[in-house]
DNA sequence: GATTATTAATTCGAATATTCAGATATCTGC
DNA sequence: GCAGATATCTGAATATTCGAATTAATAATC
């Protein structure tokens, strides 16, 4: 690759987009709208199994987009930084629009 | 899944996504900016083989994200929607941000 | 119009990564 | 110890990535 800067970039900018290339993840980040949220309200709440939430949550912790805290038996899981939710709606409304424009093109 | 029409969204914006979590395709989406472009032309400036350069334009092209205009030997690509781009940068805003952050975090 | 060179597309297989859920382990409060 | 909540392990299925090799399309030249 020629320019690295711009390459080290693309990097980074791949890898925080896998985060939302899924949609169970998206579910769970789409959550956290209503602030910390418990592993078990996030299993109910995206009908995902107890396992792959927990999976995903751990890739969310590992990446740092999400922290934890522990009350008794209950994990509580929040973002750590809004802006996520800021990248994630920005694409939404992009996704919504182009979505739209699709259907008027088959309509 | 609870709520079928969130769900439908979360499986649109994820695929959306997925466009954007690899390096060579975000390379191909920037190049865009200055116009359309030759494969050739994407090859030399990503440093990626042509192989794979025409197998992630071919990738866009299904999705409908790019648009192709032969001339000649040549075949230019360009994109159909500049959203795309608008969606680009409003993420791109956002990684850099976050990474200034943890290089800060880093010092 | 056959041949050759150039550009791009496609095919193929190997390597790697992701996703998923069942099974099991860990942690905590009772 | 028992029950509930969460984490981790494991293997199977699937998807992605990559480049080498081949094929296809077009232009230029003879």
């Amino acid at each position: 690759m020629r320019n690295h800067r711009a390459w080290e970039i693309y990097q980074a900018h791949a890898e925080f987009c896998k985060t939302f290339s899924h949609p169970v993840r998206l579910a769970i980040l789409d959550g956290f709208r209503e602030g910390e949220k418990t592993v078990s309200r996030l299993v109910s709440e995206t009908g995902a199994t107890q396992s792959t939430v927990s999976q995903q949550l751990s890739l969310l912790r590992k990446l740092g987009i999400v922290r934890t805290r522990r009350e008794g038996r209950l994990v509580y899981y929040k973002l750590v930084d809004q802006r996520v939710l800021k990248a994630y709606d920005l694409v939404d409304a992009v996704v919504r629009e182009t979505r739209m424009g699709q259907a008027k093109i088959l309509a």
